[in-house]
DNA sequence: ATGAAAGCGCTAACAC
DNA sequence: GTGTTAGCGCTTTCAT
């Protein structure tokens, strides 16, 4: 914390012969003291470099005014976005956003939710990772009354607040569009089953399928770990199936980029031979030539959604939900990688 | 933080006819209480599933064991490297991380700063924000003898401790392989100059260009905030351009790319007519073809690194070093997008 | 090997 | 309008 002395408001006290509780109302422009004094204090205070130690005012107070967020990754730029919303609603209400990242293992997970439990967080934000399927380890916090709520990566469970993309029914109406444009024969590339949204996805693309009479075919169905790197390994292996796949549509951009981008090395039209569509809206997404048809994720949006919700019921203004799920509606941004009508 | 009650020391000590000294002592596994006591009071610890409040050892000891960390912004793949990279190494040393996002603008970095010192953290971890030309808000860290360590976009002053990339060897190196594709009428699109970032990439730029006999055309330098958006705009700028450039090197990836991209549909071939470079070695310069030539830019190392001069000094470890600047080696990435000869 | 007591800096009843 | 007092939960000297 520091080595040299810090300015407290016992030190103001003294030198202008106050009590402390005077210039601790003072410093927080308490109408109990008189505009004179509440004055004298905040110059003192500002003179001195006084600075309140936010520490000691949680112990007190029992409240931290602080949120903490767990979530897999911060190099996705859904990621990203959903904090840049989150934090312009928490921060004029007061509070302020301790993150940390799961890397995708449980175990750092659960690392992370006794650190923010043991710093007394007011409320926790939580994307799962990916190989998280119990949710025990948010249990001490539910039982102490913190507020617990999950966004995208969310668990199965219902007795929880959480916050999605209707990600089977974008799911649907992405299928259905490459359908639409003439593809019979849909890879999809799948990220880990056991977590919502990418189970929600597989679901909606079979579904799609079975609507428009066509036949689910699990060789066609990839599952991997949607990096760049599964990417290039899945256009690969797309190119070794018989008969040739006319669709792929991978569950997030940066995969969906890379496959596109290897097929074309190989000599695929985009999308003549093989149609290319991804998830996210990531930037990625127009990079790529074609640019990719893809989902837009709201994640400003998202994280706003999140944050006044939360913000409502740590004011108290909100009845007490305890759990319910809310849904956003997503957006089907159609591009090259798909239309074969107008190019 | 909670509205039912936390099991403390004392409901521990309270259960077992101990005094709080004695359940402390034991939780930390002082070797001055017998093994059986400690064993004791740990097993009831976790039976009544006591959690330590950080908040009231970090009051008592003075120290928080925190680190906090102000970047510009989370969305950005560099920031997410580094983070990775710095996490890895405070963590087992039994640091956490708060991190907040300045947004490119120096109030939300003083509010940041005002925030963290607030709660104490044990040192500060900062890569500026654009407009940022002052930085005093960080001098009551310094005056309380919390380390404040810069990375990547550091202040001018040589009284701090700053961790940044060779930019100009970097960029020298860069511009000097474009001029040696037949480059000779080069773009430099440019950042913030008073960052030393974008300032030491220009003058790389214009090092080369003279050390290869080559004019530095003050209309061939656009200034912009480097965005998606912004590489667009540069490209239809570089288009009007009278002679047509021969080259463009883009500060960073996103820009570049985004450039690249804008240029081809308006039927420049790349890199034959015009070359295209960026800088970061960012996921997307993967993405756009031909792919592009970029500087890589090692953020896990950088972050490792910072992470471990600073659990060195926060342990005392290492000499109580206040300035010095340690200079990462780059490396040239060369790819399509620049390279005529072996196309 | 264990306990008593003080105090980190702040806030909030409760007094007057 | 201001002061007194107690205490948030923990750690640590000093005793024993």
């Amino acid at each position: 914390m520091s080595n040299k002395k810090h300015i407290t408001i016992y030190d103001i006290a003294r030198e202008l012969q106050l009590s402390a509780a005077t210039v601790s109302r003072s410093l927080k422009n308490s109408p109990s003291i008189s505009q004179k004094t509440r004055q004298l204090v905040q110059e003192t205070a500002t003179r001195k470099g006084y600075r309140p130690n936010a520490v000691a005012s949680n112990l007190r107070r029992q409240k931290t005014n602080t949120i903490g967020m767990i979530v897999p990754r911060l190099d996705s730029y859904f990621i990203a976005t959903v904090l840049a919303g989150f934090e312009t609603v928490i921060n004029p209400a007061g509070y302020h956003l301790i993150i940390s990242q799961s890397f995708e293992r449980v175990e750092k997970e659960i690392a992370n939710a006794i650190t923010m439990f043991n710093s007394r967080v007011d409320a926790l934000i939580v994307s799962l990772a990916a190989d998280t399927t119990d949710t025990s380890h948010f249990d001490p916090f539910i039982a102490k009354g913190v507020p617990v709520f999950y966004f995208d990566r969310v668990p199965k469970k219902d007795t929880c607040r959480k916050f999605v993309l209707d990600n089977f029914e974008a799911s649907v109406a992405l299928t259905s569009h490459m359908i639409e444009q003439g593809c019979r024969k849909i890879v999809h590339i799948s990220g880990n089953i056991t977590k919502n949204v990418y189970n929600d996805r597989l679901n909606g693309y079979k579904k799609a399928l079975v609507d428009h009479g066509l036949e689910v075919n699990h060789n066609y169905i990839i599952t991997n770990d949607l990096s760049f790197q599964s990417g290039i390994e899945a256009a690969e292996k797309i190119l070794s199936l018989n008969p040739l796949p006319d669709g792929v549509f991978a569950a997030n951009d940066m995969c969906a980029a890379a496959c596109l981008q290897t097929l074309k090395e190989k000599g695929i039209r985009i999308p003549d031979d093989i149609a290319v569509a991804g998830f996210n809206n990531d930037p990625v997404s127009r990079m790529v030539e074609p640019r990719l048809t893809t989902i837009n994720y709201p994640g400003d949006l998202m994280g706003k959604l999140v944050a006044t919700s939360l913000v409502d019921k740590l004011n108290g203004k909100s009845p007490v939900k305890i759990s319910g799920t809310q849904i956003i509606k997503s957006e089907l941004l159609k591009r090259g990688s798909t239309c074969r009508i107008n190019g």
